[in-house]
DNA sequence: GAAAAAGTGTTATTTTGTGTCAATTAATTT
DNA sequence: AAATTAATTGACACAAAATAACACTTTTTC
């Protein structure tokens, strides 16, 4: 498999639950469609990690030195919030309360693929973040980040 | 391969979904006519990919660093939005909604080749944005992107 | 220990996605 | 140009997913 892919909406419930949208369902094997890892995302979002791609991350991480302020500051920083989370029953996730206050979710979300996680965001949010990058600034960007000539 | 050409008209149904133009499948080899991945392109079009040419360019983007804030913008607006997308047993695929609403598409659609995709646009944005640019313009636009000519 | 809050499960309803097939149009062949 | 085939459209039926409402359990709080 290549890689997690798409952009879906979702609502939260009354109390806090989210559908997973089948869309990515889909792209999970059976087997790892139970078990989650939840954690704060950068510019505040979430970070939804199926179990496989949360490991090798928690690894390094874990793998970093106490002793080093730097790294200890940085392992805090980063785990700091992250959940095991489990659908229910009936295929919903429950957003733990401090990272629903963090990312500041009320209603409707959009759950947005990455590659290796799915990044949560507030509906409001999310259209603000997309509508600041200007096609310009994005063509400048493909070129700072992916280098190359002037078309590519 | 040597690049996907041509311009094809399809019509959206009730649900969303267009059949891809026979057109464009004859210029796919078998193997590569089940999986697609279609995305947010420039100047509110869509982009939809083989999946042998997004492959690369995905490889590309995950090999971003996560925790480099321009890379991370980068990633984020690139991959906003794409999808993985499969033709139905009647070889119809079915439109994202939240991609159909960013490409303000409706019912008429024109599909045009790029060489490495396919642009999908709404017949009237299409018409427009093809009348604007003056055969003046496009040759001063062609001077300056593969240089050559008078000026330089 | 009662009341409130938070978490979990169940069910019904609506909406959306998918498959099938017949009717039409376009393209090819003879 | 008629006949044949392929491509496209439209309509409908069915399945799956998403939403909403509510009942019950557990935990917390007072």
């Amino acid at each position: 498999m290549t890689g997690f892919l798409g952009e879906f909406e979702a609502t939260l419930d009354a109390k806090g639950r989210f559908l997973l949208p089948a869309g990515f369902k889909k792209q999970l094997p059976e087997e790892e469609r139970g078990k989650y890892v939840i954690n704060r995302g950068f510019e505040k979002c979430l970070a939804l990690y199926p179990i496989r791609t949360w490991e090798p991350l928690f690894a390094k991480i874990n793998g970093l030195n106490e002793f080093d302020p730097k790294q200890r500051e940085f392992r805090r920083a980063f785990l700091n919030g992250a959940t095991y989370v489990e659908p229910d029953t009936a295929g919903r996730i429950l957003l733990p309360p401090n990272l629903k206050v963090y990312a500041g979710l009320e209603k409707d979300i959009v759950l947005m693929a990455t590659g290796d996680k799915i990044e949560i965001w507030d509906s409001n949010k999310y259209k603000q973040f997309f509508d600041s990058i200007s096609s310009d600034a994005l063509s400048d960007l493909g070129r700072d980040v992916l280098g190359g000539g002037k078309s590519e």
